[in-house]
DNA sequence: CTGGTGACCGCTT
DNA sequence: AAAGCGGCCACCA
């Protein structure tokens, strides 16, 4: 399995109304340092309709800019659309962080 | 084939 | 506390 498949399986588990940091899907990936891969990996994102790229946020909770492939608020209101609240495009990542089994 | 870059994170100064 | 640099993988020139 390559390394961007394990990104994409990790990125597929996360679950309807949480969210996940590139750390962290990194580190289930498989690699800690992998961060830069995972945000290159969703950069291509062949599957955006299975694969949502939306779910994944930095580690300062923010999304960056580059991902409004659609519009900034587009995001935003898709993940408070799942259930999410978005404080000033920042989520809060004490109650919505997705947290993994393995972790 | 080599060099550089990218939706990042963590440690060190 | 803030800023800088290193590090992994894949793709483009």
């Amino acid at each position: 399995m390559n390394t961007f498949e394990k990104i994409y399986e990790v990125v597929k588990k996360i679950p309807k109304g949480k969210v996940a940091t590139y750390g962290q899907i990194a580190l289930l990936a498989g690699n800690p340092h992998w961060s830069r891969v995972v945000g290159y990996a969703l950069h291509v994102n062949p599957d955006p309709e299975h694969i949502h790229c939306y779910r994944v946020v930095n580690r300062n909770g923010e999304v960056s800019s580059s991902f409004a492939f659609g519009g900034e608020n587009m995001q935003t209101g898709l993940l408070q659309a799942e259930g999410v609240e978005v404080k000033n495009g920042k989520v809060d990542l004490e109650k919505y962080r997705w947290r993994s089994e393995n972790e």
